[in-house]
DNA sequence: ATACTTGCAAAGCCTTTGCAGATCT
DNA sequence: AGATCTGCAAAGGCTTTGCAAGTAT
């Protein structure tokens, strides 16, 4: 897994690959999605990456750039928002996210976990491999809050996406 | 892993636990998704689950009900809108998906990925854990087909939102 | 000059809800 | 009657695009 540095570094060569102009704000964000492990959404690249210096159509508009030079994919969560992450060739993202609180980690990813794109390859014939794994579950935290963890057969949903919860600095979605 | 007719009494049994009411539509729309393998969206259920039988509301609650119940589960993709499945426990999802022709492959739950999960709740104390793991590719019939094989590194994103391609009765999303 | 970027405003599209009428117990 | 369903229509919310002005080569 490369770290944060070197990760700036790679886009950054994809991208003078390309024609695409490297201006300040396309270099912020893109900086700011390098520093970030865990997959992010507009609205979090607006206030957190560059501090509305731009529009938000530029920003989208960046972000959907820098998904067709394949230097970001785009996450999948159960929710409305889209959120990207680097896309590093060869590198397959694996996420916990705690159902409760939201928070999201990075996890590692093992060696049997590549070796399963392998498998895939080479049992369907299937080309450019790669995956998205996300493990969801209810935090060691939560488990001690009584509200949710005492009634674990509560609807998930209502709480999934509650409109009153706001998208902290911390890595939640 | 369960049948079809498995999964159907599965739900059934769930749903008779609840106070919901075993309408025709409902049961029409549970049937309907306990015979797909796949993820399924609204647009589907409508289409090719009750035949417009029912209005688009009345899929669309039907399906929140059912998430609710957690009968079936919110499942995934880079796009906007959102697909169902079963969420039979202990039953984690595996899907392969073609980035080219977008159809999707549903495969078998290796004891090795089960194995993650126990993982993950061991090492990271959290509960109730289950996994979503899709992976994405080009499907050897689409490696042959000039127009999107012989550019691998063309953009993707265009082509995965496409207006005009249209979802057809195969597993496509 | 020409091509690329940016921002505003508007349009799109899927999701969600209010409300009244229909249905079941 | 009382609690549930259903459907229409409208509201929401994130995404996407047209167009004109600004900026770089």
């Amino acid at each position: 897994m490369k770290n944060n540095q070197q990760r700036m570094v790679w886009a950054l060569e994809v991208c003078e690959r390309s024609r695409m102009r490297p201006t300040p704000i396309r270099q912020k964000i893109l900086e700011f999605l390098a520093d970030r492990r865990v997959p992010t959404s507009l609205e979090v690249v607006m206030r957190e990456g560059v501090q509305g210096k731009c529009s938000e159509t530029t920003a989208y508009r960046t972000l959907m750039l820098l998904k067709e030079l394949q230097i970001i994919r785009q996450v999948s969560f159960p929710k409305k928002t889209s959120y990207f992450v680097l896309n590093i060739p060869g590198e397959s993202s694996h996420f916990l996210v705690c159902q409760s609180c939201r928070e999201v980690t990075e996890l590692p990813v093992s060696e049997s976990a590549r070796e399963l794109d392998r498998e895939i390859s080479a049992s369907r014939g299937y080309s450019q491999i790669y995956h998205d794994l996300e493990f969801f579950g209810i935090c060691p935290a939560c488990q001690k809050q009584p509200a949710r963890a005492r009634c674990p057969n509560a609807p998930l949903s209502n709480p999934l996406v509650s409109k009153t919860q706001t998208v902290t600095n911390g890595v939640k979605y």
